[in-house]
RNA sequence: GGCCCGUUCGUCUAGGGGUUAGGACGCGUCCCUUUCACGGACGAAACACGGGUUCGAUUCCCGUACGGGCUACCA
């Protein structure tokens, strides 16, 4: 019988999470919930020295804004393997009990050596034009430990509390072979592992051994992380077959990295120009906050549709999916190899979708907090009016301001480009007989205005629409310019047009 | 440098031994439009290169180039 599916996502809080590991967290997710499994949220703390306040309040709150929550884990109420953060889980002695076995059975060993002597073998190596100096079969010989050193001396040490690390024995050349689901075989020598600490001389296990420690006793059935990892895997694998827990081992998938959109590598926080963490991220290092996808206006549907279709797609040309859909669909099988560049605009693209799927009177309920802030009171009705005719303009809620303002303010400004070249004595003429007759106008709606507008023409001459639109609204573009009068309403509209009609100065 | 992974339009990608190599973003042209936009139509745009294997390779294999990752008592 199959496994039950249960994944982690397992990130250490050393910062704010960014959209990379949201998109490994939703992977994660999305697998889970393709085989009704569980997500598990598992903190890797291992490294004190890189812990950062507030990092892992930020992950939890990233994936509840994301809408992957996980079921079992830190901040969501735990479940029946915690604790699940691993700097308690190092209390419990479970990572130094399966360094011991590793010891006892021969494949791993205390090393004493200071980072001062690791320094001296590095440069030693360095000199020999040895290009990438590992700790490993080798050198280990020439190093303090308890393969070097007599047993008594070891044991001296030991009992005298010395600063030790447990290191993994790798052997010298042996072929490694795993299978990746992405990535299908790989196959390394070991003669390019080498031999890595398992247990610091803090105590703290490293990240080899405590994730492999805390899948193995959390029963996890597959391992999904980025390809940074790739090149580790080798002696993960190693780990697993010395402890006789190869067959145990979860299955592997690595994920294709998200790259810059610009230039190359990974997306760094520092030079994007574009939003890279889900939420906005205070690193209390900084001093600028990075703000986020949240903050920047995107709907979480739209930000994880997007994440979605970097390396994975389902295989037909539909782009636009929520998450269920995708969960229903998801597959390893077609989460493509190679790394993708980030598209910033095809983000925008994405989030203009959602928006457009929004209804007038929600797109009117976000926006309302915008209009009270600029101090400006209007009913509902008439900002859900205004969004109906702006949203085709708009990619995001806060656009709606700079797209339709002067719905809400007279313009102090004109479009120059259309009153230097439209605006003369002969328009202000005609315009001067439009306002008379748009005064005996009853019933102000589109229809009539687009009707009166039409037999004012017929009367008094040809009239021209953009310069109309221009001196009612100040700027040359905008929605359908009748259902913008009709919005606007008679008193403003005519007060405007008046206005506009006896102050704009003609441009020569 | 070494090791590992990768390479289809500018970008995200579909496809896969014989296709007019498909879609999306972006870009351009046209249509609709008394303004504006949405919308619609169309277009430019790709199999990195060289060797094999094969009747036939973009597809399979090997090199090369290029890109990325890793190379810590960090994850």
């Amino acid at each position: 019988m199959e496994k039950r599916v249960r994944v982690r996502f397992a990130p250490s809080p050393t910062g704010g999470l960014h959209m990379g590991g949201v998109r490994t967290a939703l992977f994660n997710y999305l697998f889970a919930k393709k085989h009704n499994g569980d997500f598990i949220l598992r903190i890797e703390d291992t490294d004190q020295t890189r812990f950062v306040a507030g990092a892992e309040e930020y992950i939890v709150n990233a994936l509840k804004w994301c809408g992957i929550p996980p079921n079992e884990g830190v901040g969501f109420g735990d479940g029946p393997h915690k604790p699940y953060r691993q700097s308690e889980r190092k209390e419990l002695g479970i990572y130094k009990r399966y360094a011991e076995k590793l010891i006892a059975s021969g494949h791993a060993y205390y090393a004493f050596d200071t980072n001062a002597e690791l320094e001296e073998m590095r440069k030693r190596m360095e000199a020999a034009k040895v290009v990438a100096p590992q700790y490993n079969a080798v050198t280990r010989q020439n190093m303090r430990n308890s393969l070097t050193l007599p047993e008594e001396e070891v044991k001296k040490l030991l009992d005298a509390n010395a600063p030790h690390v447990v290191r993994l024995k790798v052997p010298r050349n042996e072929e490694i072979r795993f299978e990746d689901i992405i990535r299908g075989w790989v196959t390394v020598n070991s003669s390019q592992v080498d031999d890595k600490v398992l247990l610091k001389s803090d105590g703290m296990p490293t990240y080899h051994l405590a994730h492999i420690v805390d899948d193995i006793e959390m029963q996890i059935s597959h391992a999904v992380r980025g390809e940074e990892w790739l090149p580790s895997a080798p002696a993960h694998i190693l780990i697993y077959r010395y402890l006789g827990l190869e067959n145990q081992m979860p299955k592997l998938a690595h994920l294709p990295l998200i790259l810059n959109p610009d230039g190359n590598g990974k997306i760094s926080k520092r030079e994007a120009r574009f939003p890279v963490f889900p939420l906005s991220w205070k690193d209390p290092r900084e001093n600028a906050p990075f703000i986020g996808y949240k903050e920047s206006g995107y709907y979480s549907d739209a930000f994880i549709n997007i994440l979605a279709l970097l390396g994975w797609n389902p295989g037909d040309n539909k782009e636009i999916m929520s998450i269920e859909e995708m969960a229903a669909i998801f597959d390893f099988e077609r989460v493509s190899k190679s790394g993708a560049k980030f598209d910033p605009d095809k983000a925008k693209w994405f989030n203009q979708q959602y928006l457009r799927k929004q209804s007038d009177l929600d797109l009117a309920k976000e926006f309302m907090p915008v209009l009270i802030e600029k101090g400006i009171v209007k009913d509902e009705n008439f900002v859900v009016e205004f969004c109906k005719l702006v949203k085709e303009k708009v990619q995001f809620t806060h656009e709606f301001w700079e797209q339709g303002k002067y719905v809400f303010i007279a313009p102090k400004t004109f479009d120059e480009k259309v009153i230097s070249k439209k605006w003369n004595a002969t328009n202000k003429d005609l315009f001067n007989k439009l306002l008379t007759k748009f005064t005996t106008v009853a019933t102000w709606n589109s229809q009539t205005l687009h009707d009166e507008f039409a037999n004012a023409q017929n009367e008094i001459g040809k009239l021209d629409m953009q310069l109309l639109r221009v001196l009612i609204t100040g700027v040359a573009g905008g929605p359908q310019l009748f259902d913008l009068l009709a919005l606007i309403g008679k008193d403003e509209s005519l007060n405007r047009l008046n206005h506009a009609i006896n102050s704009i100065p003609f441009a020569n």
